[in-house]
DNA sequence: AGTTTCAGTGAACATTTGTATACTAGCTAA
DNA sequence: TTAGCTAGTATACAAATGTTCACTGAAACT
């Protein structure tokens, strides 16, 4: 490649990097002004037209790049299909693990979900719900499941997508904490998320029978 | 009380009016100015400080405010104590016609719950966690599920309300579709949350037992 | 080697913003 | 009735914003 062009991918980076970090210090990439990404960034404000030509176009392609995260995601989930002997806890460990790997776009991800930003939020949506797909696809191509239909499994994947998303801001949120009281924390958000999910198998794995010990008429206490 | 501080309140109250549907129009709450604001319920920008001293100030009113939505909802969950007899399906039905109701507020909750104002996010923080404790609580009191610790009952209350948001939002999202269509995703959602919750009744039915359908081997996979 | 291309600069612009000030009209309380 | 409060107005100002334009210098191409 050229070295113009070379350059030229590199200030538009520093541009989208700057973007990003403002986000998340003003906790909506909606209150960021073009100035501020360009002197963030170390340049003058009309430079920014020569990548972008506009913010909500920067946004979009920020929110693009975010995404590479969840597809990284995805491939790590097929992977763990070689090893399948850990168990549920190992697992959630690990994947708060791979969120703290990269948590500023974790954050941004679900920050701008609902965001000022309609490029974005149509960017992030699309990919949760590739994401969801993908889930389901993998659930059921399990031995355990294979006699599920494949609708029905979806609307579990749907179910664990809402999760984990909870879980990742939560988790993010005690990043604030002190030291001694993260750990304690976060060991406890764990245990919490390890519980939720064993909850699901439960359920899953009694999906056709009744269910004897609940009786109609408790049922709708649950529901809000 | 005064005719003066009655007209007071009037124009307080037309402010956070204002406040709220500039949110949702610019889709965050940062991103509306206090000129904007008073611009909108039609008084001088200078006006604004007789009741604000701050746009921080004013989100956390209006997130106190909306708050409201929600000790409705779980006063009206305390209700269906009194007529237990409805079905999970009828129950989900109930819960987004109420959702229905007042749509700008969840809108904005759900909004402003990782937004820019730190006292809304704070506010907001609150009362839905308050929500779920008692969620916990109502749970707890149940005969069937009187034999389970109430810690345990704990996270399944934290489940109930992250689905509950994502179904929220999904729920609002659909306001937009033209009539025909979005009946019919009505519907659709509808049914897919009932499933998610007749999951989790199966799972807390079977909490205390082993699950044979399901080996240990394949519970990773569920886990992203 | 000479010309062209183009990422980035600096200055200028019209707007919009938050905030301060002096002022007005009308309710309140003596 | 009269004096005082005070919600709301009108005006002004400094600061910040998005966008433009002519420009510069180094890489790219012929």
């Amino acid at each position: 490649m050229n070295v113009r062009d070379q350059r030229k991918q590199l200030s538009r980076q520093s541009l989208l990097d700057a973007a990003l970090r403002l986000s998340l210090q003003h906790h909506a990439f909606g209150n960021v002004s073009l100035r501020e990404v360009t002197r963030f960034a170390g340049m003058a404000p009309a430079a920014f037209y020569r990548h972008f030509t506009d913010m909500e176009q920067l946004g979009g392609d920020l929110a693009e790049q975010v995404s590479i995260c969840l597809h990284r995601l995805r491939r790590r989930l097929q992977d763990s299909y070689a090893a399948p002997e850990v168990s549920t806890r190992h697992s959630i460990e690990q994947f708060f693990l791979q969120v703290d790997q990269e948590p500023d776009y974790w954050r941004f991800l679900i920050q701008e979900r609902w965001g000022a930003s309609a490029t974005a939020r149509q960017i992030i949506d699309r990919e949760l719900r590739l994401f969801a797909q993908d889930l389901g696809r993998d659930i059921a191509a399990l031995p355990p499941y294979q006699h599920f239909r494949n609708t029905d499994l979806q609307f579990v994947a749907d179910l664990v997508l809402s999760l984990s998303v909870a879980w990742i801001m939560q988790w993010l949120n005690l990043a604030g904490l002190p030291q001694p009281q993260r750990d304690q924390q976060r060991q406890a958000h764990i245990e919490h998320a390890t519980q939720q999910m064993h909850l699901l198998f439960r359920g899953i794995a009694h999906w056709e029978e009744d269910a004897p010990g609940i009786p109609v008429r408790a049922e709708p206490v649950l529901m809000p």
